[in-house]
DNA sequence: CTACTTGTTGATAATCATTTTCCTTAAAAT
DNA sequence: ATTTTAAGGAAAATGATTATCAACAAGTAG
């Protein structure tokens, strides 16, 4: 079975473990986030979802955003500057390299950070409950255009 | 010298530097920031600012924020899902600290942080210029109220 | 299979931080 | 003192996100 499915099969669980409807809009929008390998935006999300339903709404979109993040099914990365990004694959705290020329979004190993925070939350005496780490850069692809 | 006096020339000469004017609420803000332990949002540079010169408007404040950050003399902190804060005493990326319950923002130390820097730019050939690495958990205070 | 209950959708209006506009004021250079 | 032009103030515009609410449909009970 593709990881697209497992994953989707797990959102699915969620929604109705904690009583949701599951809606044709709605699984369209988890095809869209399981399917996903980059980190889309909330309107990228509408563009893909409209194909298959079109007249469905931005703020249904929102909605379910808001429904998954807070099952823990979805990160949410906002950014002040510009519309959020979402990850339906990594549901957790992980780094993020940002491309600030094309917006391209990718996920980094970087196991050090786990250690930091422990570390952290004995000097400071914070009770840490998340994190957020990006990187911000020009990818490989930019820097050869330029 | 006391410090914020240090950093307030340091500012000041930036923008003299970069032939901006010395205006008295250009000044008021320098202050504000310089003399700021914490991180102070647009909204809270402004009540501080009124103080001395009523009618000041709240887009004087984001237009000089704007400007020092230009001038890489002020960090900002951008948050989505609230005011933006910012650091005129350390102007360059650093780690934070944030408590969820109360807002509060604070610098710990943290060292490791430039030698993943270089190995991520190796692993993803990415040309990193900057990061952001916010830790978010409940500081000793509020954890204390509850 | 049908009807009911209630969560969901879709369209639109509201919100709120931030930015822009434009006219007036005042730095700073001559 | 005069001139130039950036900066300030007030208000309108922007844009992503959230709230509202009537119409609809998922799920369930009969």
């Amino acid at each position: 079975m593709p990881d697209p499915e497992i994953r989707m099969r797990k959102m699915v669980d969620a929604l109705r473990e904690n009583q949701y409807r599951i809606t044709p809009q709605r699984l369209a929008i988890l095809k869209v986030l399981a399917e996903s390998k980059g980190h889309p935006s909330v309107e990228s999300i509408y563009e893909q979802v409209k194909i298959r339903y079109p007249t469905t709404s931005l703020a249904t979109i929102y909605k379910n955003v808001a429904v998954l993040k807070n099952l823990d099914q979805l990160l949410e990365l906002g950014f002040s500057d510009d519309s959020n990004r979402y990850d339906g694959n990594k549901p957790y705290d992980h780094p993020h390299v940002i491309c600030t020329v094309c917006r391209k979004i990718l996920d980094p190993d970087m196991s050090a950070l786990e250690d930091m925070t422990q570390e952290l939350a004995r000097e400071t005496g914070f009770a840490i409950t998340r994190h957020r780490l990006d990187f911000f850069g020009i990818c490989p692809d930019c820097q050869a255009r330029q």
